[in-house]
DNA sequence: TCTGGGGTCCTGACCCTG
DNA sequence: TCTGCAGGGTCAGGACCC
């Protein structure tokens, strides 16, 4: 078990744990709603409009129509043709989300951000100060809705995982005749905790996934109960050990998660989808500065470094491919972020055609406990105080951040992603479902 | 009916080292 | 010196989540 922070104060030795899911309703639709409610009442889709987008989110009545989330938007807009479909906007969407996350910490301070839109909060002690947290739970739907003017689903249970399905109970549905409201807040107790989850289909847990519940099927399990009653080993044998057990457990009412508000990146990448698919070396070189450039300034932001990078190259067929390379020391630079990509996209022959590319950066450190290697030492004594060419590259790097903070991102950058038009800077979120309608193909590199 | 972007975790193959 | 083995690191891919 974590520490309680003394201000949420430890559960006495009676107590029920007790972790709260909280989950905003249409998150990202209900933002735009909020700054356009001329449009409340209309069926809205928020996500990539281009011929390659998907839905991020759709209103109750989209919803309606059998619009979900992550359909593709071709399907989407057939299925709803009179639907307002709206390119999202990362930053608003962010702004939102921390003023929602600072009324959950307002209740308890360990609260865990699990996206933008949801967050678990572990009310055990807080219960001492705020009552019973059934009560905890109402207090923050109309805090919610009285701060920001938006509704949310709270699910109340003594684990995480069951707390998140009866958020998804408490919800409200989408019916042919129109938003049907939810519960607003859903208590499974630890005597109905079994029951309720019994009865649930198998695909509900979380880890269950298309593959997984194929496998299960062919084992004549079909609910959550099936899954709870079937051998441990029998399980382990037909998913793999480590998710059988934890599926084993999970489906039996066990889960010691705890609540972790401090959760710590483990990897840092952009990934982008090309309007239309780029068979050419050059133009993929191009776009690899750009994204290395988009992870160093990243990785820099949150004071990282990271020695492992990922490269992902998928065709047009949808086949993918990853090529990593590990490095004696960890990098923050677009520069060294991009040398290493090269050098991986060097192994790929892209001439059938490929419609995303991808570069992340892993074995994350704190800039502050990065050691210096052996390398650097050597390169240091070599090259006087000067430092080896990458910390160069480094000190290069936190130059260009302050002269973007002072002008704007697209003041200073490689000069590979200059264009006619000016630089073309990757930052996260800024498409994130998608090329949008008529985007620009990406301009090679010459 | 065509499949985004940003992540985490797990598994298996392979190689190196003691 | 060779062989077998165990353990760790790296790499690639799959599955899953929001």
């Amino acid at each position: 078990m974590s520490a309680h922070p003394s201000d949420a104060g430890p559960p006495g030795p009676t107590a029920e744990r007790a972790i709260l899911h909280v989950d905003m309703d249409a998150f990202f639709v209900a933002v735009e709603l909020l700054d356009r409610p001329e449009l409340r009442g209309s069926p809205v889709i928020v996500g990539g409009s281009g011929d390659r987008g998907v839905v991020a989110a759709a209103s109750y009545e989209a919803r309606a129509y059998g619009v979900h989330s992550a359909m593709p938007s071709v399907r989407a807009r057939r299925l709803c043709p009179h639907a307002v479909f709206l390119a999202g906007r990362h930053a608003r969407y962010g702004e939102v989300s921390r003023e929602v996350m600072t009324i959950f910490r307002s209740f308890t301070p360990l609260v865990e951000p699990i996206s933008l839109d949801e967050a678990f909060l572990d009310v055990t002690g807080a219960q001492r100060r705020s009552g019973p947290a059934p009560g905890i739970a109402h207090a923050i739907r109309s805090r919610v809705r009285e701060s920001v003017g938006l509704t949310c689903s709270v699910g109340v249970a003594p684990v995480k995982f069951v707390a998140k399905l009866a958020s998804e109970a408490a919800k409200p549905r989408a019916t042919p005749t129109g938003p049907e409201p939810g519960l607003g807040v859903r208590v499974i107790t630890h005597a109905e905790l079994l029951p309720f989850l019994h009865a649930l289909p198998a695909r509900s847990l979380w880890g269950v996934g298309p593959a997984t519940l194929a496998r299960l099927e062919r084992l004549g399990v079909t609910t959550v109960g099936d899954i709870a009653a079937i051998h441990v080993d029998t399980l382990a044998t037909a998913i793999g050990n480590s998710a059988g057990r934890h599926l084993h457990a999970l489906a039996n009412g066990i889960d010691d998660r705890d609540v972790e508000p401090e959760r710590r990146p483990k990897s840092i990448g952009h990934e982008e989808t090309f309007a239309t698919d780029l068979h050419e070396r050059a133009a993929l070189e191009h776009e690899l500065v750009r994204l290395a450039d988009g992870v160093g300034a990243r990785l820099r932001a949150h004071d990282h470094a990271g020695r492992t990078v990922t490269i992902k190259v998928r065709f047009h067929d949808f086949r993918t491919v990853t090529r990593s390379l590990t490095l004696p020391s960890p990098v923050d630079s677009g520069h060294a972020v991009a040398a290493a990509a090269r050098s991986l996209l060097a192994q790929i022959d892209p001439a059938p055609g490929v419609r995303l590319l991808g570069v992340s950066v892993s074995g994350l450190a704190d800039q502050a406990t990065r050691q210096l290697s052996l390398d650097d030492a050597f390169d240091a004594e070599r090259s006087g105080a000067g430092g080896d060419e990458a910390s160069r590259w480094s000190d290069a790097s936190y130059a260009m951040d302050r002269i973007r903070a002072r002008f704007g991102d697209a003041a200073i950058g490689p000069a590979s992603v200059a264009t006619d038009r000016g630089l073309r800077v990757k930052r996260q979120g800024d498409q994130q479902w998608g090329p949008g309608a008529g985007s620009d193909p990406p301009d090679a590199a010459g």
